[in-house]
DNA sequence: CTTGACTCTCCCCCCAAGGGAAGGTTTAGA
DNA sequence: TCTAAACCTTCCCTTGGGGGGAGAGTCAAG
């Protein structure tokens, strides 16, 4: 016969849970002292708490332990393994659900750090073609949320980068703007009112506009001055691409925002 | 401003859920009504609340959801959800290694139900041929248990099968049998004191015995008055094949044990 | 003005499997 | 005999809410 503490030594289970057992009468002492309320355990017992033990880590709840460990039918046991099972690779199947979208939203989370850049100066680059799926609108660009909203659902997880807004007005116009958006994609595919085509490759200025977007215009003026500066000729559509924005899910900081702004240039003789 | 039953059927967050969120300080409505307590929510607010929701969905504690709304800095929102992820993928390690001792369990409980003979006849078959595991022991066969659970220890995954015993005495003895405790295995691996080796095929008379060991004697009686009555010649050493006992975890019903009789014949010029 | 639908705050209990602590009794060894 | 360790019960705490109810106040439409 051992004590609690003994039998708690000898079979790995605590003194509490030995505790939580017995009331739950799922591990029962042989004797209970009837004036101290000592428990002692007989031997034999500690066979019956090592399969507790095995089933515990299987993650049985006490009761269907209990009801395993009660019956002689070994039927009733593979039933109830079976059906335990079921539940574990539900359980399963759920968290790899989450999983996978963690992953997707930490890669998407990855990808604007990346691409976020250690200096914001106006700088010379060539782009290379890439498919987009865009949507061409006239109005006020706040409407824009709209059109990638349509994309994103049609595309979804063919969505291969940030999206981005190509301006085709050659002045700033707020009311009446003649602009486009657009979201990279990795296939092409056929949807209702969805441009998918191929940007094509190009000469360009560029500047990556940290904040929000009221004070674009900002950065926009120093792009432009560094164009004519340079004697360059802007051509359009110009194109914003929203490195880091409000996002799907979080509005973010918009001190944060990051928007890359490229202006398509022809180098002029003078160059 | 949407009251709580409103803004619940905007979000789909139950009130119950928006009461504690309140409370939690993770969803605090945009205005309370000092005279009667009612919590107003300003649309802004859906923004918030479907990003909860969507946490919600991955399963992140309100204290960490919390941190993330009211970050500013996503580098930390980065961090807080890759050590989310950890954490829902070393849960998902724990359900597959639970998933997978449930499927071993599973599958060696179908694999004895299969084996459970319909009918508890005296027969003769052949067997094959099988590479087993064993120790030869002497003294009393209660002592075959540690025999077992070392061949189990270095085996373990590579069981193939029940565990046997093989009997080498001619006649029945008590306290000094002469036994070989083996288990079919589907490797060979040297371990010091056990005998991996061919066990050869043989022509046999069997009969599977249905209850507790301390009745098995009526059994061999049953399967050696068969051989006698066909002239056959019994040799050695004969096989108890334990296709249902009280196993690793389970000491299940000795009713309910099962164990096959294997007497090696030789079929004499009179069969 | 009434009435039915909403909402409020408290309150309690529930899930699973214990953990932790408080406060009191018993045992075992020196 | 004394003292420390072991043991007892009882109560509250954990996650993330769900469920229900009491009693009271409030809102909006007819």
């Amino acid at each position: 016969m051992f004590s609690v503490g003994e039998f708690s030594r000898v079979t790995g289970i605590t003194v509490k849970a030995l505790r939580l057992y017995h009331e739950q009468q799922l591990l029962i002492p042989s004797h209970i002292d009837p004036q101290t309320g000592y428990r002692y355990y007989h031997e034999s017992l500690i066979e019956r708490a090592r399969a507790i033990v095995y089933l515990r880590n299987l993650e049985l709840p006490i009761e269907q332990i209990k009801l395993i460990l009660n019956s002689t039918d070994d039927d009733h046991i593979l039933t109830a393994m079976q059906s335990h099972q079921q539940t574990i690779e539900a359980r399963i199947r759920e968290l790899c659900s989450v999983a996978r979208s963690l992953e997707h939203f930490i890669s998407q989370e990855r990808r604007v750090s990346a691409m976020t850049p250690t200096h914001f100066d106006v700088q010379e680059k060539s782009t290379s073609a890439m498919l987009i799926a865009g949507i061409r609108m006239k109005g006020h660009y706040s409407e824009c949320g709209k059109g990638f909203s349509k994309i994103f659902r049609s595309f979804g997880r063919f969505v291969s980068g940030p999206p981005m807004m190509l301006h085709y007005d050659t002045e700033y116009k707020e009311n009446d703007a003649d602009f486009e958006a657009c979201i990279p994609v990795k296939q092409s595919k056929t949807v209702e009112g969805i441009n998918v085509r191929e940007l094509p490759a190009m000469q360009c200025v560029t500047l990556v506009h940290k904040g929000p977007y009221e004070k674009l215009s900002d950065s926009y003026a120093k792009v432009f001055k560094y164009v004519n500066d340079k004697g360059y000729i802007a051509s359009s559509p110009t194109r914003e691409i929203y490195i880091k924005g409000p996002g799907m899910i979080f509005r973010g900081n918009p001190k944060n925002y990051l928007t890359e702004i490229q202006i398509p240039v022809q180098l002029s003789s003078a160059g």
